[in-house]
DNA sequence: TTTCTGACA
DNA sequence: TGTCAGAA
């Protein structure tokens, strides 16, 4: 089996723009509500000059995206954008984690094993994510000198 | 056609 | 927040 797949061509998120109108489409938030916000500080268009048509990052797509669900979970704007804003801090967290110890994943018919890679640094045992259906946890070998 | 800003039955 | 106007 393959070892290392060095996943680098990724596209780059950056290079990804969207205008007002996709961006209604998208989230469903309105363009009214989207200067609204912008208007706000919540949120903010690509830097560009004023009176211009209005140019979304990727990012920033999520950013509202997020903000939407939680106004339609019932919070305040001002609530949706501060529990928007925590979530995004997380994702490169999650990004960061997930490049350093995702080794592969071998997918079944009815489970599939996540491989973690290495515990630590004493490389004695390998975690491993277990996905059944819609129930998932974790498992921990022990690696045996012997073989391989 | 779409988007921009400003205003308000 | 929606919607309409007048301009770009």
């Amino acid at each position: 089996m393959a070892e290392k797949q060095s996943n680098e061509p990724l596209i780059d998120s950056d290079k990804l723009i969207f205008g007002i109108g996709q961006v209604q489409t998208i989230t469903g938030v309105s363009g009214r509500q989207l200067r609204y916000w912008e208007e706000q500080g919540y949120i903010a268009p690509i830097d560009q000059q004023k009176g211009t048509q209005r140019q979304y990052s990727m990012h920033m797509l999520f950013l509202i995206f997020h903000i939407q669900r939680y106004l339609k979970q019932g919070f305040t704007l001002q609530s949706a954008v501060e529990r928007a804003r925590q979530f995004d801090r997380q994702i490169p967290v999650l990004r960061t984690f997930l490049k350093n110890q995702f080794n592969g994943v071998e997918v079944e018919d009815d489970k599939s094993v996540i491989d973690f890679g290495y515990k630590d640094d004493t490389h004695q045992q390998r975690v491993y994510g277990v996905v059944e259906n819609d129930r998932t946890h974790f498992l921990i070998k022990d690696i045996d000198e012997t073989s391989k």
